[in-house]
DNA sequence: CGCAACATGTAAGCGGTTACATGATTAC
DNA sequence: GTAATCATGTAACCGCTTACATGTTGCG
């Protein structure tokens, strides 16, 4: 499932610009799929190429045209077949994890200032996630409501493992790192 | 931090072919790092080429060379270099998420396979892990540990997390669940 | 005075995936 | 016989990121 997808998926909600998906893609999507506008814009304009949207230009002044996709029959189509793959993916790409896998060619100062960033990226998205609890949930459809409890459940593990288990990095009596020179 | 950086610190832990590192990558470092050969083979030549790996073929009849490569002292330097970067990213890319996003477009059916997929390959990896805990974990670096236990604690939760509010997204009262046609 | 928000796009480049190519050995 | 394991690679392709390009309005 590529950017092209998902915004036909946002489209079913109602008609929208490019840069009102994006905003959409930095909140509610923002834990699981990141899309720029130089993938989003590209994307709108190849939808609307093979008439699964269409475009309606709205004028202003002093702005550019704003451009509003409403989803056709054909995209609602599209979509619904995209939705029947059995086995969507769910991939982790983490050079946090990564990096925490040589944590041992590593100073402390270093290990601690990496793990508080990760803590504050948590803290970031858990507090956006508040945010969002705060107005209209009622109103989401149950599988947005899902994804907000899944993104919860696992900023909130997250942060407690690290948290819990931080000392396996940094409590250990070797306080002199192997270096280079090792 | 990309395939190469992550093959450099692999390596780190001994001489390796790129049939090794592969193996590596499926394995303990599957959950959150993919590579395969087209991206591994090309990364030790550019490494050996830029003279932080260096290669010793060996022999094997009936089969291709076996290329090992070593670390080098600039490879390690390097490699303490990619370290410093005091805030790795940890991205997640789920088509999963995306699809039960749009649930309210599926029919219970489809929802439920693809839970059920999730959850067998939630599973497949805790077996995995468990595998690794039967074996010389004793002898690996904490940062590996931390990295295992990271692992199971992520897919523990979102296992339960599954299991326990699967029901919003088929229980409820809307039985006959919106189409195309709608 | 400067920054954020509004609003849309292009083009180069990069990194990774997938498919292809080869071929012996071993286990079922 | 046939599948898996061992073992290395190339090349085309694809999708996304990044940087660039432009310009107004409104807030502090």
């Amino acid at each position: 499932m590529d950017v092209k997808t998902v915004c036909l998926g946002m489209l079913t909600d109602g008609e929208a610009s490019g840069y009102d998906l994006k905003k959409e893609f930095e909140s509610s999507f923002s834990h699981f799929f990141a899309a720029g506008y130089g993938s989003i814009y590209p994307a709108l304009n190849a939808l609307a190429r093979d008439g699964l949207v269409e475009c309606r230009h709205i004028a202003q002044e002093g702005k550019p045209d704003r451009k509003v996709y409403e989803i056709t029959e054909a995209g609602r189509e599209h979509l619904l077949a995209a939705l029947e793959n059995p086995c969507p993916s769910h991939k982790v790409r983490s050079e946090f994890l990564a990096t925490m896998c040589f944590s041992h060619l590593m100073s402390h100062e270093q290990i601690e200032t990496v793990l508080e960033n990760r803590l504050t990226e948590m803290t970031n998205y858990l507090e956006l996630f508040k945010e969002f609890e705060a107005s209209r949930m009622e109103d989401w459809p149950p599988g947005a409501r899902f994804v907000l409890g899944f993104g919860q459940t696992m900023m909130k593990t997250m942060r407690e493992y690290i948290e819990a288990n931080r000392g396996m990095l940094v409590e250990e009596t070797n306080t002199e790192h192997q270096t280079a020179i090792g």
